[in-house]
DNA sequence: CTAGGGTTAG
């Protein structure tokens, strides 16, 4: 042997003990030290230590050095499959993880046990590999390591994740001892296939069973909580975590502020949010979303100024709260800060920023700025051309639209539901027939017209186009058992607007007939036919069976058709004395139809009244001058018509222009 | 050595 070599080398017995020390990504600089060693030193040859080396480089996460190692082994132990697989499945290779798992069943190298199972099967389900899943679990009966608990919580997991509970729950009962795992997967497997009050079941059966809940546990079932706006069960929970000293824990406490947003307890929320004295961004930004969603997107701008004073920097979810919160506030000067803001932290090329930017813009009505932003994002997502398409109709511009919708087909972008749900609106405003008939088209080959939500909007498209016959057969369509109240108030509205009293209030009562319980929206449609109509009794009696039957609190829009109904029967003074008696505000509506009333019925008197209170609320509708002038000029007094005349034309050069439209360029 | 968990646009 060489002496001068004797310091550089190393016994394979003591790299066996260094390497089983290395098995974390932060020894990765030792391993490649001891690699070094263990080639100058000629123990490669080893096959012991190479494998051991391979499985080490794994754990380290170093996959080129690992696959190459492991390639080349002769023998490999069950140990260093498995280490390969799980690196790629840590690594978010769930692919390769399976390639391994493959080339190790085909070579008949290997045999998978207790320890394999779990890792393949948590690949399948990453790739939803559903298929294959089933496969596997097949073979873990065959070899009898179905009965392994960590095989049965991981297949319990797949078929939560591919939206198969009914397997999963079969799995859950033939385990002899479910663990804590099991219970938690099961509940957070049944809230996320949107099966909240199953998740509040399991939850409540696993305390009396007397498993000892953890944190995961708080964490999967208080967003069941939430979106059930459960805040009993929320509040126990919290009560539980403060018991068992899961309060420590971040996750959990953000977990427990999210259920008291969810549930809109903003009070508390706030409560608890000043009483934490650990606090990260997730903790600020779940507040500064509750504020947003629940309608306060003023407190959510304060508090991110909070935020940032105590020293945490908003990150890309709390941005996009905070530009949500800018569209609802219709503040220009607070998005345009946030969009540089964006840029500067390099978040503004993320799809979920882009989008809400384009968003925010459209709702602060600059269109231009909206598509400019848009034309910037990536074109492959969904999201991005709907945020688009919805500021387009949220801004009357209907044509560019269905333009945007023509040229995202043409582009091979898939749209969804909410795709449909910003646009169909456009066609409302559009009215062409010619259009609607093609979306109608469309909409059939897609297998669209099957969703409720989109039925009840083609109704309103053929309404407003004048064709009822077209907006009936799409009602027809919708089988009776599943008609729901907005598809009912779409066609009782339409009948209504063309003036068809009696189909209105006959399809009215067709649908009380069908169990559904009449609300305020369809008390409106079905008044509004009435007045339309001039069926003054049924009308009365109709808001009669709303007040005393249905006991829903009238709103200033069916006041308003009650006065028309009045004034149509001639009854004006009636009318003028249920505006000044009823309990709520008046507005510009019901003094108009109380005007439009007394223009009818040559009352002079009383259409001065009116009309001062619609020049007061409406100075900018010029329509109600022209009535004014129009009773004037029927009871004959010409120069009061001409003066009031004048005054429209004054008002008229006020007038704001309308809307521009946006020029959408070919991209 | 293996299984389960929170905030996000339209």
């Amino acid at each position: 042997m060489n002496k001068g070599n004797r310091f550089f080398t190393i016994a394979s017995s003591q790299c066996e003990s260094l390497l089983r020390n290395f098995s974390a990504p932060n020894f990765l600089s030792e391993t490649k030290k001891l690699h070094a060693l263990i080639i100058t030193s000629g123990l490669l040859s080893s096959s012991q230590l190479c494998s051991n080396l391979a499985t080490t480089y794994a754990q380290c996460h170093h996959v080129s050095y690992a696959s190459q190692l492991f390639d080349k082994l002769p023998k490999r132990s069950l140990f260093s499959w498995n280490t390969m697989m799980r690196m790629y499945v840590q690594m978010g290779r769930p692919n390769d993880a399976l390639n391994v798992f493959v080339e190790m069943i085909h070579s008949g190298r290997g045999r998978p046990d207790n320890f394999t199972y779990p890792i393949v099967i948590k690949a399948c389900s990453e790739l939803l590999f559903f298929d294959m899943g089933i496969g596997v679990h097949g073979q873990t009966v065959k070899s009898g390591f179905d009965l392994d608990t960590f095989v049965q919580n991981s297949l319990l997991a797949m078929y939560m994740v591919v939206g198969e509970t009914e397997e999963a729950q079969l799995v859950f009962d033939l385990m002899v001892e479910p663990t804590v795992v099991s219970w938690n997967s099961l509940i957070s497997g049944y809230f996320r296939n949107s099966y909240a009050e199953e998740a509040l079941r399991v939850y409540s059966r696993m305390m009396d069973e007397g498993v000892g809940p953890d944190c995961a546990t708080l964490v999967s079932v208080l967003p069941a909580c939430g979106v059930l706006k459960n805040v009993e069960v929320g509040r126990e929970v919290h009560a539980l975590a403060l018991e068992r000293g899961f309060w420590g824990n971040v996750v959990v406490r953000n977990a427990l502020l999210d259920m008291y947003v969810k549930c809109g307890q903003m009070k508390e929320a706030r409560l608890l949010l000043n009483g934490m004295n650990e606090k990260d961004v997730v903790t600020w930004t779940t507040l500064i979303n509750g504020y947003v969603v629940n309608g306060d997107a003023k407190n959510a701008l304060i508090l991110c100024r909070t935020m940032q004073l105590e020293g945490v920097k908003p990150n890309l979810v709390s941005v996009t709260s905070l530009l949500s919160a800018c569209g609802d506030l219709v503040s220009l000067r607070h998005g345009k800060c946030l969009h540089a803001w964006a840029i500067r932290q390099n978040l503004e090329s993320e799809v979920v920023v882009e989008t809400a930017l384009v968003d925010m813009y459209a709702k602060c009505s600059d269109s231009s700025l909206s598509y400019k932003v848009f034309m910037k994002t990536s074109k492959k997502r969904t999201a991005p051309w709907n945020a688009v398409l919805s500021g387009f109709v949220h801004n009357k511009l209907a044509r560019n639209a269905v333009q945007l919708f023509k040229q995202m087909l043409a582009e091979n972008v898939r749209p969804d539901s909410p795709t449909l749900n910003s646009l169909l609106p456009a066609y409302a405003i559009l009215a062409d027939l010619k259009q609607a008939i093609n979306i109608h088209c469309y909409l059939i080959r897609l297998g669209f017209l099957c969703k409720l939500e989109v039925a009840s909007m083609l109704v309103d498209i053929y309404s407003k186009c004048g064709s009822l016959g077209y907006a009936h057969q799409v009602f027809d369509i919708i089988p009776p058992k599943d008609k729901d109240i907005i598809i009912w108030s779409a066609i009782i509205a339409a009948y209504g607007k063309h003036g068809h009293g009696e189909m209105a209030v006959s399809l009215f009562y067709q649908m009380v007939q069908s169990g559904e319980k009449p609300n305020e929206v369809t008390f409106t449609s079905v008044l509004h036919a009435c007045s339309h109509a001039g069926l003054v009794d049924e009308g009365l009696s109709l808001f009669n069976l709303m007040l005393k039957k249905y006991q829903v609190i009238p709103r200033v829009d069916h006041y308003t058709c009650i006065v028309d109904l009045l004034g149509r029967a001639g009854r004006l003074n009636d009318a003028y004395n249920l505006i000044r008696t009823m309990p709520i505000t008046h507005n510009h509506a019901i003094w108009g139809a109380l005007l439009g009333a007394c223009v009818i019925h040559e009352n002079v008197e009383l259409g001065e009244i009116a009309a001062r209170w619609t020049f007061e609320l409406e100075p900018e509708n010029t329509g109600n001058y022209v009535l004014l002038a129009k009773l004037y000029a029927a009871v004959g007094r010409w120069r009061d018509a001409e003066m009031v005349r004048d005054m429209v034309n004054e008002v008229g050069l006020r007038k704001l222009p309308a809307h521009s439209s946006v020029e959408v360029s070919n991209m």
